[in-house]
DNA sequence: TCGCTAAAGCTACATGTGTAGCGGTAGCAT
DNA sequence: ATGCTACCGCTACACATGTAGCTTTAGCGA
């Protein structure tokens, strides 16, 4: 994670024979960027951020902002990567039905209160680096989180054979579902609700 | 549905005392540029469809169409109320696991194969008509829905004071999560096992 | 320290998106 | 049939988005 260069695609300087540059000015342009993207984001949210907004807030010239990026998903990409604490890891606290509890607060509070990932999710379906970033991400989350299922079976809560991925999607689909595409009102129980509906259809066998 | 004029927040008529024209031409306009924004849809995909492609391809001047309908997004609002069939009922197979499916199968041809859908779900995240356009329609789907609860209630096959909308949302919202936000490898098989997985959780009393 | 060149700055241009205002056409009431 | 005006067509403009090609700056290896 982290890497100097957010697009991503380009090959290995040892195939090239060419030397990148990931010193001084460059690292300082992005994180000046970065910085400045990011800001705009939370001070006047998704639909303020456009490529010139940002490059006039960084001091950075537009067309290197463009050469670097490409476009507003691409930006938002690397933010995240910026962002993404790779150190994450899903919560234990002793039964299934609490630990889908605090993952779910976790989404519910980047779907209402992070105006970075619900930026990304909008622009995912314009710009295929978002897209990437943003499969990446959930991609490797939902891995992490097998572990809460395998737990949960190695304890007898739920049933041997239980698909893990299956789970989870059923726990947190709900919430993407309700806040991102039907943009209901806020509830506050509903990431409590969902997740022991899951943890009840799982020890039912719902997911063997 | 299908109101002659799609930008609905005008006041009525008998407020303002002017007279509207729906008849002959407008109408006219109306259809063309719907049927052209379809065709457009079908045949190159939705980053193709733009205002100005809709108004070449129809024939109106590319001034008319923004006026009636103001972006992609306005225009796609449009062409859902005039595809969505207002008689469409919720299947009714004799169990509550057998209309899941049928309903997931919808869902999932809708969102693998019809391009409107699709389409409006990502314009939703640009333009407050298509947002509404699709909450709409995604909230008289639902409450036609919770007939297939109630009935599998008077079945006995599941709890009286099941929360219908919660069972419903669980069923479907997977579906949506894999195919428009995580764009998983498509299954053929993904509508029925997640019916069977919400079908068993119901049953075990997850929802109420 | 000095040369090479990756990467940033800059100007100019091309295209996409959306609006303002005016004049013309045709729906509808009389 | 005739007048009123809703609605469409048209030109002209404003601004946003993105690219091409060149010049300048500065990172890095020798």
């Amino acid at each position: 994670m982290a890497s100097p260069r957010p697009t991503s695609e380009l090959p290995d300087d040892s195939v090239t024979g060419r030397t990148r540059r990931p010193g001084g000015r460059s690292a300082a342009v992005r994180r000046r960027v970065l910085d400045a993207a990011l800001t705009q984001l939370v001070q006047h949210g998704y639909d303020s951020l456009s490529i010139d907004v940002v490059a006039e807030r960084s001091g950075v010239h537009r067309t290197t902002v463009y050469r670097r990026w490409r476009d507003v998903g691409g930006l938002l990409a690397d933010v995240l990567n910026e962002a993404s604490v790779d150190a994450w890891r899903p919560p234990d606290t002793g039964s299934l039905e609490s630990d889908l509890i605090a993952v779910n607060q976790e989404v519910h509070a980047a779907l209402t209160g992070d105006p970075v990932t619900v930026a990304l999710i909008a622009a995912s379906f314009r710009s295929t680096q978002a897209a990437t970033a943003l499969r990446a991400f959930w991609t490797d989350r939902y891995d992490r989180c097998t572990d809460i299922v395998r737990r949960a079976v190695d304890r007898g809560e739920i049933p041997a054979g239980t698909d893990a991925r299956r789970l989870l999607i059923a726990a947190t689909a709900p919430l993407y579902h309700e806040l991102v595409l039907l943009r209901s009102a806020a509830d506050a129980r509903l990431p409590e609700r969902v997740a022991r509906s899951t943890a009840t259809a799982a020890r039912a066998g719902a997911f063997g």
